[in-house]
DNA sequence: GTCTATAACGAGATAGAC
DNA sequence: GTCTATCTCGTTATAGAC
């Protein structure tokens, strides 16, 4: 027998791929809001009812496009990281930021899945946590690598802060300072928050050379965590 | 003559009012993609095509909808500075930010409107830019003030920035140090990436003191623009 | 003049029978 | 898997009430 299963697997494959390829293609159309099993179907010449042999709901095909968006972004943020492995942590900081904005500017549809308004009716499972979790895992890296090796700039830390700094510390990074794990977080919210405005059009008639901006910012925010 | 002009006016404001509370609802409902005049008539009892006397299309409709955001976020950023008038400038600035988070908590569908994912199809007019200017204005007053009376702090500025920052400063602040106004439009972007995050679940697990963590973040946003 | 209602168009989605 | 009958939508034309 020549690999029947194997054919059978192989074949699944594409056409989960080709399922996922005309979602992108109709999130980019109409929104996420307005994904319609039908209107993939109809693309790929299939009947709707072929999909959920695929897709067990349109909420799962969702899930899928979130999973593969955080993916894609993770693995562009992992691959600048490891692009400047050589160099100093401000820059691999940066070079981190700006593969996340290259990513987005690239895929903007799908930036707006997974970073923009939730869609209506539709929750996020915790399926979605790992995917989600990586660029931040990117940037903590960075940190643990210049917390071990050059050291990290002290930063301030309020009182009141200290009990919720020491649990986002516990629960992402016990290696790290408490002030930088808190740090992070806030650097990695302020990092989207430049990102969605560029890409959402905020920085309309505001901002021109965005390139340079974000770089400058990024920078910043590197030094606002306690690099150098 | 009792008012007949005056009548017929007071009548189409509040048809008016309750076309864009009806809108509101939907909004929150369906989100903006799925905005539809149809839907909004049959809740109110009318008829679709009456509501072409109020809103020549669905786009102006949305048009309404997002500009009154704007303007109902700048009010409470506005309110917030004038509360604060005695206070120092960290203290104006940081009542701001927590006027906006506020104000995105308390109106999630409007603030995904305006600061979330595109409405497919639509494309917001040069009508909305003096609302969505409002809370960016409130800031720049608060450094403004600050660089008259107790100074800025000294800022970085790369080279390669200083003709961005100078085109920023010239369009939306010059009397504010080109360095200041620079790092005010990334201060501005990052914090609605704080508000972003909260709003839309990407804190889930991560933060759970959000006012506190939000307070830190926003005075730490505060001296990064000059204010001490 | 100002408004609402009826009816219709063309496009598209949907549900269910077969 | 196919077909059809029935929904939705934005929008317009038209007619009549105030």
């Amino acid at each position: 027998m020549s690999t029947p299963q194997g054919a059978r697997a192989r074949a699944r494959i594409e056409v989960t791929a080709a399922i996922k390829e005309a979602a992108r293609r109709q999130l980019a159309q109409e929104g996420a809001a307005k994904l319609s099993l039908r209107a993939v179907a109809r693309e790929l010449g299939m009947v709707s009812s072929a999909l959920y042999r695929y897709f067990p709901s349109r909420d799962e095909l969702l899930t899928a496009l979130i999973i593969d968006a955080y993916d894609s972004l993770g693995e562009a943020a992992e691959q600048a990281r490891d692009a400047a492995r050589d160099a100093g942590p401000v820059v691999r900081w940066t070079a981190v930021c700006e593969a996340v904005r290259g990513w987005a500017l690239a895929h903007p549809h799908e930036y707006a899945l997974i970073y923009g308004s939730p869609v209506p009716g539709y929750s996020a499972p915790e399926t979605t946590v790992p995917a989600a979790s990586r660029v931040g895992l990117v940037l903590i890296g960075i940190l643990r690598a210049a917390h071990e090796g050059p050291g990290l700039a002290d930063l301030p830390l309020p009182v009141a802060l200290r009990p919720e700094a020491e649990r986002i510390a516990a629960d992402l990074a016990p290696e790290l300072p408490v002030e930088v794990a808190a740090a992070m977080v806030a650097a990695w919210a302020q990092l989207f928050g430049l990102v969605g405005f560029e890409l959402f059009g905020q920085f309309n008639n505001v901002v021109e050379d965005r390139e340079t901006f974000f770089r400058h910012a990024a920078t910043e925010l590197a030094h606002g965590v306690g690099l150098r």
